[in-house]
DNA sequence: GTCTATAGCTTGATAGAC
DNA sequence: GTCTATCAAGCTATAGAC
């Protein structure tokens, strides 16, 4: 019988600060001593379970990227068929959401971690082409038999410009609630839920007119 | 009569540098040493110019968002009244897409420090607020001429949307490259500009359906 | 305005005891 | 698996000569 229901490993202890640090600061802002240092451990411990720095990032983004993926693919593959473009932008979006919402701060952070990935060219080859693209795939076919008629170039592109916008709304910088005078909320997900999936599932549709 | 044409300054030749090398590796993933290296100057020349580092990047973003921000708001204002949503969203995106294409390396280096900027918090205020929030909230006025009966917070999500796409389309981070086996090129920004504009109208127009 | 030299500190990584 | 101690290199920033 375990006496600590949920005891933190040393590797899961240095796991949790490199997401949290990593996320306010970026991979360059961050140092192992400040990681290990939150995380309560030696500084010697980040090198000997993780290796180098560069591997430990990566490791960070593995973790959550995995449960995401598994829970996208899943909703993907519940969808009818043919699917709506409705349905595939939530199913999408809607993992991502529901655990930034419910799934604690650690999700947070992942968030404003994947703002950074998708948005610079370090960790294209890395995380992006064996994190991401498997379930961007399955994300284009479904989209295909949703619009059989739409050219698959714009598809991509509807793909793209989907991903830009969900991972700067969900990195939650607050940069709206400044512009909007606090109109609107970076943390109301449930409420951006509501505009995301009709303002993208209209856009895929335009351009699949032609 | 001047015998360089062009004579770069010491100054220009920092920030020249800084903006490449910031581009491709974010603030901290750059030393100054790096940076007065690259621009052929001595270390203390940074320091002497432009005060400490963080001063160095701001003056970097401003020098081009300055002119950015000046078009951007002679297109808005040469705008119809009431504009179209096309073109306000046109009138967005193109200065960004036109210089990119045609304004050399140093704009192409820019987008891939907004996509940066935008998608972290740490330069909301020293950047995001001043340099621009005023060309946002033009953009926003527009487009509530556009769509007189759209509700404001819908507006203000759809601009959100707007620029989560648009700073990750300019960045030209190669991954749609990649994802779509070579058949979208993120280099090919003629073709994304007729794509990015019907798309995120019709976003725009959907929101402001209800 | 430009240069050299350096202060004072932090970095990632590892060797070796336990 | 964890600890201490340390290395070699890098960092920002500045003082002071020219």
């Amino acid at each position: 019988m375990k006496r600590d229901p949920t005891p933190v490993s040393t590797k899961d202890r240095i796991l949790d600060a490199a997401e949290a640090l990593f996320a306010d600061a970026g991979y360059d802002g961050v140092s192992l001593r400040q990681i290990t240092s939150a995380a309560g451990v030696e500084l010697a411990l980040a090198n000997y379970h993780f290796g180098p720095k560069s591997e430990l990032f990566v490791a960070v983004v593995r973790r959550r990227a995995e449960e995401i993926n598994r829970e996208r693919m899943a909703l993907l593959a519940a969808l009818p068929d043919p699917p709506t473009v409705e349905g595939l932008v939530a199913a999408f979006a809607r993992p991502f959401m529901e655990k930034s919402f419910r799934g604690g701060p650690g999700w947070k952070s992942y968030a404003r971690l994947v703002a950074q990935i998708a948005n610079s060219q370090r960790w294209t080859e890395a995380i992006m082409r064996t994190q991401f693209d498997p379930v961007a795939e399955a994300f284009i076919k479904g989209v295909k038999k949703a619009l059989p008629g739409a050219n698959l170039k714009d598809l991509y592109w509807g793909f793209h410009f989907m991903l830009g916008a969900m991972t700067m709304t969900f990195a939650e910088t607050g940069r709206i609630d400044v512009l909007s005078k606090g109109r609107c909320k970076s943390s109301a997900l449930d409420k951006i839920y509501a505009r995301l999936v009709p303002f993208l599932a209209a856009g895929f549709r335009r351009l699949a007119e032609g």
